[in-house]
DNA sequence: GCCCATAGTGTCAAAAAGGATACCGTGATG
DNA sequence: CATCACGGTATCCTTTTTGACACTATGGGC
């Protein structure tokens, strides 16, 4: 998606705003794994099967800008930094669960054929 | 978003599957509007300040092959055509009203603030 | 000395999404 | 006769997004 300029007027409707900050193929997607906890870059790699390491340090990134998740880095080696929902992003939690709960009973096979 | 090829062996989490179905700039909002009653294409287009033409035409004709809404055409002159929520996509509305609470309380400008 | 893991960055190129614009057919309206 | 509204199509072009791949630093293990 040419996603939103990032700033927009936002042409009156703060789902369009809401969005904005959600979009891109995988950042529902992270924050939904670390609903469950603080999750490390690799261990966020491996939960996410497809992610390619810079798509996904460019969401994190982004993520992070948007004040949805926190970053931060141990000085170690080797390196450690640990990802976790920020408070902004901890409210996003009725959204996503409505989302998972939304994706399990209408797109198992069964469900989506019924449909 | 080069979004997931439509038909992916989806790695392993129902949220992808559903995310594919409501990615695109504009199918969140066409949604959510709908969720409201049926609408005609030109009273969308009015209700979507920014969307052109043929996004629109492109997001339903998406929204359509999904199953999310249905497209009732009649035969008249001028045209009528009429768009309306799916039962699948009906079951989208805690999906829509979560984002859209979120919207609005995280992300109005004092909240943006705030956070 | 060589390889591994961690958490990246940089560059390049492909693919997709989105936007602008012009055009279509028809009947009513002026 | 010209124009408008409706619900689109078709075409062209630009911007974004994404993916592939190579490369980095450091310390530990073999």
């Amino acid at each position: 998606m040419p996603r939103a300029p990032r700033q927009q007027s936002c042409t009156g409707c703060s789902v369009e705003r809401a969005l904005s900050l959600i979009d891109g193929k995988w950042k529902i997607v992270i924050l939904y794994k670390l609903l469950k906890g603080t999750l490390r870059f690799n261990e966020l790699r491996r939960l996410i099967p497809g992610v390619t390491q810079r798509m996904l340090t460019h969401q994190l990134r982004e993520l992070e800008a948007d004040g949805l998740i926190v970053r931060v880095v141990y000085a170690q080696v080797p390196p450690r930094v640990e990802y976790s929902l920020s408070t902004r992003g901890q409210s996003l939690e009725p959204v996503l669960l409505a989302l998972k709960q939304w994706g399990d009973t209408n797109l198992s096979s069964q469900a989506a054929k019924a449909a």
